[in-house]
DNA sequence: TTGTAGGCGTTATCAC
DNA sequence: GTGATAACGCCTACAA
């Protein structure tokens, strides 16, 4: 262990400005209640002597950390990194810091790294959906840990969130499909098992459907983990019988690639042969040949807010409710009519 | 402020227990110096009342946090993302938690960064490329703050890093691209001001060319900062003239990937009337029409090499130095010899 | 093996 | 407006 030289302490700035730690604290925490003179004698000297006040005392004796915990599936994933940037960036922006854990889509460490962020004096947490544990919830309210859902917006549920309404925009995109003329179609869902996002696309999905009158045995779903290959393989199998679906939606867009590049190398041409929507947006959709119509979220912006709300929490003890975000729906060439038409932007 | 329920702390342990504090705090940290007996008394309340060490007590007497911190340009990036969240996976697997702070590519930011990391106790402190003021390594130094450089690798560079030989790993392409037959380059470089990795890249690619005896007009370098967008700007700047490139080497993938829409758009075909490559190998790579040949980096390996090194930085005083990773060229079809054969592999 | 006591750097509550 | 001073919760010599 190295021996860390001493870092200069409030007291050090304190008497070489001349004055009290208590002075020197005021300084930095409520300037207005110190005098100017004494006040730039003092931060001249903070600068000089490059002080930074100790996290670890200053959480002690303020019981404030200025730190924020995020428990995130994966960075590794573009709507999530995407999202946790401009979070992180607005936390900084109001003089927050951000601490992250993974879950690397294994839901069941969630409480654990729950119990080290709050150990850690997180001021407020973030989390994914509203899928977990009820432990979990019961945990942080105990502690009173202010907690915001991101990710997700469900007006039925007490819980405070920033996010959109994952099955009301699946709606949307359904009911768009259903527009087109398309009466055989097939989905590739992502996994629903304590995944309310994936949980309530499906379900926005299928209420459409339904309510159209679609027959039952129109509506083929295959469910399947996140990423390309998995989407090319349930792609394959939704077109393998006779009589294939018009249309593939799928649950997110790195689903619908696969799909797509899997629709390519079977000799089949999207959109004339067979229509592939997605959901969220990310880069891919818009490079991928055909583009993709799918369902844009504003993920930075949900970032940005959720650091708001979350702040809000900590320092005014609200709670929301939160205004839900509004997602919509982007047309692009992989979306056809069932005449093979194309009527959103074409390639590119 | 909700009025936080008061945690149980080490004197409540203590007095429930019928011992002292200092015997609880052994319990904890070094349970062979106490009795069995004494021992499961102990644990067996701290499970009662759910205790956890206060952080920043913890932090203030023993002066380590078990945080490490990361400066990284922006998550929004799959190569950063990547590696962060494998780097971030093996913290937690030893113990660590992760800061994340981003300069959102503003390096001039970063030294503010470093010591709100520092101040908060950071054990450790990692950061991307070499290229930031002195003054920076400086500060770490006088506060023996183990810090660790990655995304970059430079034998002559006496920082510890984990990372690969970017400009070595540049030389290798472009050397395959000379052996394709090519004599009119085409390169379209990241921003090389304060990003070394941009820099050696190039300079690796204007090394072989060099060596070869490329005549100096043959190689056209466009500078622009990173983007799908820019990528295509600069594309359609270097086709301009009535002399083409035959070749667009691209200092990454995402700049590749809007060379290669680019010229779709400009009717162009991918590689039989340009070639195009790209650097890193993102996932993009093979989903873009035609799959680019490129140069993998091992990201996650890197990330996982990364928090090894700075916690054995961190407990041992190691100092590396640590093995360069190795990258290696992918082969793909984007890049055909100047005859228009394509020896990569073919799309997809 | 266990207990006592000092100190870590800050904030907050009082007096002055 | 400013200065003492008492917490805050834990770790770790040092003593017993």
């Amino acid at each position: 262990m190295p021996a860390k030289p001493k870092l200069p302490t409030l007291d050090d700035v304190a008497k070489a400005a001349g004055v009290s730690t208590a002075t020197v604290s005021r300084c930095l925490n409520a300037p207005d209640r110190v005098v100017k003179a004494t006040k730039d004698r003092v931060l001249a000297e903070v600068a000089r002597l490059g002080y930074t006040p100790n996290f670890g005392a200053r959480a002690m004796a303020a019981k404030r950390t200025f730190t924020v915990g995020a428990i995130i599936p994966t960075m590794d994933n573009a709507i999530f990194a995407r999202g946790l940037q401009a979070f992180q960036e607005q936390l900084h922006e109001r003089g927050y810091t951000l601490l992250v854990s993974s879950t690397s889509y294994r839901p069941e460490i969630e409480a654990e790294q729950v119990r080290t962020l709050v150990a850690r004096g997180a001021d407020g947490v973030l989390l994914i959906g509203y899928d977990r544990d009820a432990a979990i919830y019961e945990y942080l309210a105990s502690r009173s840990v202010p907690t915001l859902i991101a990710w997700a917006y469900d007006k039925e549920n007490p819980q405070p969130s920033v996010g959109f309404d994952n099955r009301a925009s699946m709606q949307a995109l359904a009911q768009l499909v259903w527009d087109h003329g398309h009466r055989r179609i097939g989905v590739i869902s992502g996994t629903t098992q304590g995944n309310d996002r994936a949980r309530r696309r499906l379900e926005g999905l299928r209420d459409v459907f339904a309510q159209n009158g679609l027959p039952h045995e129109a509506l083929k779903v295959i469910e399947t983990p996140y990423g390309v290959k998995n989407g090319g393989i349930a792609f394959a199998k939704l077109m393998a019988g006779d009589m294939p679906p018009s249309v593939v939606m799928c649950g997110n867009d790195v689903l619908a690639v696969g799909a797509v590049r899997r629709a390519h190398l079977m000799k089949l041409d999207v959109p004339r042969d067979v229509s592939i929507t997605g959901f969220d947006d990310i880069e891919l959709a818009r490079i991928v040949s055909p583009p993709l119509t799918t369902v844009h979220v504003p993920h930075r912006k949900m970032g940005r807010a959720a650091a708001n709300a979350l702040i809000d929490m900590v320092e005014t003890d609200s709670i929301g409710p939160f205004p839900p975000l509004q997602s919509k729906i982007r047309m692009r060439a992989s979306l056809a009519d069932i005449n093979g038409n194309v009527t959103g932007t074409p390639d590119p």
